[in-house]
DNA sequence: GTGTGTGAACGACTTCACAGCC
DNA sequence: GGCTGTGAAGTCGTTCACACAC
């Protein structure tokens, strides 16, 4: 199952996403079919790329008619990896870890938090939604005995490398990084980056060359 | 000024912002020169990349040195708009707007925040910081009155492309969107999307096809 | 010798365009 | 008639490799 010919590019990961929140809302509304020209509307594409990007899992629409809503949508879920339920560990009990947790999307999908670590001692031991904050020295053995799929790095930049190094050597194989800083990893680790500030300063580029 | 014969990738301007924040730290560190491959190696991509990047903005190294480090950080600065500041509002008087205005980097660079918006009356009139959650509905008065830049969205899904209209409307020029969902601007509207469900499961589809 | 600047080669993703099927 | 599936063509970004400058 899911045996790929093709490495899938990581843009056609991010669409598939889209396209499935935007299939989730038309199953809601009853929708039984929707066409690659609908979608792309939708998640602001071309109908060509839609039908490119799903073509590399399979035949899954309709000529004539176009995709089934909800077969599709179940046939997203599993090709992200969504059937299944995700053990996520936030590390940084701030703002940007607690935004996630509240996240409603983030349960729907099948991410479970499963612990929330911190260094500073006026944090650890505080309730944080359902779980307590831990020390973050209990990382290591936390992450085995937890079984932890992704952790969520929500920590200051200067800190981020020494964490992940942990986080690896504990076995950790999927971060999700808040720091505005690079982190290097081993190949068999995948590693995504969410840097607010860098979108910002693409705007702040965007509106300084708006003349051209 | 800023006149460029070629559009500029989005990939190379992030990794511009990239490269700042590690010549920022150089440059505090006492370095006065970086080689492209330094640089390369601080940022997690290739000295090639690094100098063909920089290329386009004019000639800053010396052969056989590298980049003179300050004046590079002034010149990257100037290039990315930051050298001036930057006026933005925040709607959505959430976690995630108060994570993002807490952050340090945000005020360093230029970014001052001139406005909260909400739509909750619990929420609205409440101090936020230095400000005050105001309603939602004085958005289109205040983006005028206020000389917003740019408007981060930190709202509901369903409620963003609404929000989006008024704010073009108002005379925004840049979004940034942490809301999951696409939003349809004018071309001269530079829009951005911070999108952590995405990354999540591009995370989860990894772990998934790990094997192949 | 060391490291930049850059055209040329390469590779990857996107768009086209049309045959095939409903 | 309408819409998918897909090779082919096109476009855009990255990597190579080397002349050139320090």
């Amino acid at each position: 199952m899911t045996v790929h010919a093709k490495r899938i590019a990581d843009s056609t990961v991010r669409r598939l996403s889209m396209y499935l929140r935007y299939l989730e809302d038309l199953d809601q509304e009853g929708q039984t079919t929707a066409s690659s020209d609908a979608l792309a509307q939708l998640s602001g594409t071309t109908p060509a790329q839609v039908r490119k990007d799903l073509s590399f899992f399979g035949s899954f629409g309709k000529r004539g008619l176009g995709y089934p809503v909800h077969e599709l949508t179940t046939r997203l879920r599993e090709i992200l990896g969504l059937a299944q339920s995700w053990r996520v560990i936030i590390i940084g009990a701030g703002k940007i870890g607690s935004a996630l947790a509240e996240y409603r999307g983030f349960r729907q999908r099948g991410f479970t938090v499963v612990g929330v670590y911190d260094n500073s001692p006026e944090k650890i031991g505080r309730a944080w939604g359902d779980a307590t904050v831990r020390d973050i020295a209990a990382l290591a053995t936390d992450v085995r005995t937890l079984a932890v799929d992704i952790a969520v790095l929500a920590i200051p930049a200067d800190d981020a490398q020494h964490v992940v190094d942990d986080l690896v050597a504990a076995g950790v194989r999927a971060i999700l990084n808040f720091a505005p800083s690079q982190v290097h990893v081993p190949t068999h680790v995948a590693v995504k980056h969410v840097n607010m500030a860098m979108e910002l300063e693409g705007l702040s580029f965007a509106l300084t060359n708006r003349g051209d």
